[in-house]
DNA sequence: GAGTTTACATACAGGCTGCATGTTTTAAAT
DNA sequence: ATTTAAAACATGCAGCCTGTATGTAAACTC
């Protein structure tokens, strides 16, 4: 019998183990923000070493950054599934549920909206995050009637995305949405 | 003669080390954010020791605290004396206005919406900054035929707020103010 | 003007980051 | 199959930074 089936194709090794360090740094980054956790819990709670963990990332900073693109890419993918449900109607009611259901995410919020920003810099978290949700606002947004385009419109759906930010952001920090959902309703429905 | 009359009261010395010390901070924060901005270099900068820093404040983000607090109140001030132009008129034309105005200031944009909730979290940001801007706003909220009151007020006000947030931050980021000075007057036309 | 308190300076301990250098595992070559 | 190269990790080290503990000087109290 050969040892335990230790062997492993490199690409999976490496596919494994950025995974592990990954999930680990998404828990803590979340629970006690980027400043408050260093590598070395990191690596104890992923069970490697350091070594390993700057062998896969340039930096602290780059582990970060793949943290903040998986949560990215999760909730682009939750908005995109969302949106679908409304069926014909108007794009932003469900665009609106999904995303603050995708938001509602325990360490979502904190990772997106107050660690990305300040470590990696309001431009490329721009970038990281220009998925689904303002797409689809943007959408939203134009079909209304006497609605803004070009440059206009796109500045008015990131105006819009940063309001619908800060509800998700208060709402994680414990207060009710209901206030927040009244509110969006109020304003697209004077919008209409 | 006497040496130079280097007495001074331990109140006026205090106040002026404090304030050595925080306009020295703010440069620097400003310039290459707090997690970048180390002791030693705010210090070199004051001209003083850190045993000073850690005489006055409890620690790096205690002085930080103190930066953000003054940010927010010259913010705050600006807003009111601002709001006072429009002469019964809509108070959101003028607030919008002197807001945008008062986060041009270089560094500003960054020490109170992007490093100050990192740094400080959102929850004590909000009590520092509850100030001018948030009123203004939400008394040329309360003045809309149809307007929501009680807390979906207060909710609306803070979203819009959070509009005006993102708004300031990319045009401190180079990006031109037309398009989102035409998205806001697009979005209270809509309103009233 | 002696003693106490406040304001500041200096010195030190601990932790963290990033790199440099080892060791092991996988792939390639012959 | 053995050797060689390269990738994947582990270990150790240097430098910096933060916060505190300790020391000194100036100011207030009486």
């Amino acid at each position: 019998m050969q040892e335990k089936s230790l062997r492993r194709s490199n690409e999976t090794r490496s596919q494994e183990m950025r995974a592990r360090l990954i999930a680990a740094a998404r828990t803590l980054f979340a629970e006690k923000g980027y400043a408050e956790t260093g590598t070395p819990e990191i690596v104890r709670a992923a069970d490697v070493t350091r070594g390993a963990l700057y062998h896969h990332f340039d930096d602290k900073a780059g582990l970060f950054r793949a943290v903040v693109e998986a949560e990215a890419a999760a909730v682009a993918g939750s908005i995109e599934a969302g949106a679908l449900n409304g069926e014909g109607g108007d794009p932003l009611e469900p665009g609106t549920r999904a995303f603050f259901a995708a938001m509602s995410v325990p360490g979502r919020a904190r990772l997106l909206l107050i660690d990305g920003p300040a470590v990696l810099g309001p431009a490329e978290m721009d970038k990281i995050d220009a998925g689904a949700g303002l797409a689809t606002l943007r959408a939203g947004l134009a079909s209304l009637p006497g609605a803004p385009a070009g440059e206009d419109l796109a500045a008015l759906s990131r105006i819009l995305s940063a309001a619908f930010d800060r509800a998700a952001l208060h709402v994680a920090g414990g207060a009710s949405p209901d206030p927040y959902l009244n509110a969006f309703t109020w304003l697209f429905s004077r919008l209409r």
